[in-house]
DNA sequence: AGTAAATTAAAACGTACGTTTAAATCATAC
DNA sequence: GTATGATTTAAACGTACGTTTTAATTTACT
């Protein structure tokens, strides 16, 4: 009973902490002091500090693809295999979106956490970004079947770019509203899936450049 | 003479490390270990240890963003103040996309650096990004007079998105070659400026979504 | 109630950190 | 060539870190 208890305010703190200090500049100290929590309670529960590292994504990062590639089954069900790109990039946005202003989920943290993740020391940040395999192996195959006219690195790219594009509302929520005196709500959660899928659908849609084959 | 000898290895060794292990994993012994220096070199020449942190980006910001304003100058006068997106788009994404890869700037480090910059602690995260003033100032209000029809909230995300897409070719030089077997090459960096400029170009121009008007 | 396991608590371990000090070295001018 | 200022060096400072150990406490079960 207990077990959970302590666990899961351990995780939270963690995720909470990670997110606003990052990940190399949040101590075990600063975790158990705010979960109030012994400082061994992390080995005790998770073995090492790195343990607890991924167990803080491995917690949300399940549930989160698992959600991404429910709502694309749905959108291929619902269009005989062949969705619109608008559909396939709602599936992949708005799940993250969600979670990362679901104050239950209490992913507000996590989310912007996951921004991060890219610009973490090397082997972490690429072990946690293997769990998007199947996400990536099937968002790709259904994009590339919706934009056939595009070579694989073309489309490959642009994969990489809406992932940019996304992990802007999610890290910025500090930055940006106070660039934009507000006007921009990182919050208004369903009003900028409804951005993203706009400018996204249209960006991935567009020509390819005339350049090289690469 | 050996003033700036010092100075210059523990900038670059600095950039080096920051880019690959993160700042706060960063120690002073690591760079100072790598310059050849002496641990105290650092506060001989910086003061601080955050100073010298900010004496890394400072060194890049200026001319980066010069650069910036100098092409979108370009630009506005061959078209009478009102160049297509697709030029205010190259001449924000170039300049950045070319340092990063630039042999003799060594600022190959650097943009991966930027790119983790929207995720370190928010103090210095939000002084440095200050320094993009100018830059901010006059992209958004090129953008707005070329794409009237967009709310100043829908064209504002639509910046950052930019930010975003550009921002994981710099920052996923490890992790994207390794995702995609090496066909989509970060160094490519002519093509993938091209890429960047038909996506985000296309996004751009996107209707707006039908939604809320914050 | 009593016992065994699970959990929490407190203290100490060695290591590495940023910073400071004081001496040694170097360069340059007279 | 020696005095002066700039730079480099080596050593030590106190602090905080991740981890381990040992004991105390709580929980679950008969």
């Amino acid at each position: 009973m207990n077990q959970t208890d302590t666990h899961n305010r351990l995780l939270d703190a963690a995720e909470h902490l990670f997110a606003e200090h990052g990940i190399a500049a949040t101590s075990l100290r600063a975790i158990t002091s705010e979960a109030t929590a012994n400082l061994a309670s992390i080995h005790y529960h998770f073995g090492s500090r790195e343990a607890l590292v991924e167990a803080v994504f491995a917690r949300r990062l399940g549930p989160l693809n698992r959600e991404r590639c429910r709502l694309l089954d749905l959108e291929e069900a619902a269009a005989d295999g062949s969705p619109p790109v608008e559909a396939i990039v709602y599936a992949f946005v708005a799940p993250a979106m969600r979670l990362a202003h679901d104050p239950d989920g209490g992913g507000e943290h996590f989310m912007c956490l996951m921004g991060r993740l890219y610009s973490e020391p090397g082997d972490l940040a690429y072990r946690i970004i293997q769990q998007f395999e199947e996400v990536f192996l099937r968002f790709t195959s259904a994009l590339s079947r919706s934009l056939p006219h595009l070579s694989r690195a073309d489309l490959l790219w642009r994969f990489f770019f809406m992932v940019g594009s996304m992990s802007m509302p999610l890290m910025g929520r500090h930055i940006i509203p106070r660039r934009t005196d507000g006007l921009c709500d990182p919050s208004d959660v369903e009003n900028n899936i409804k951005r993203l899928v706009a400018f996204l659908a249209a960006g991935l849609r567009a020509a390819a450049h005339n350049g090289g084959t690469t």
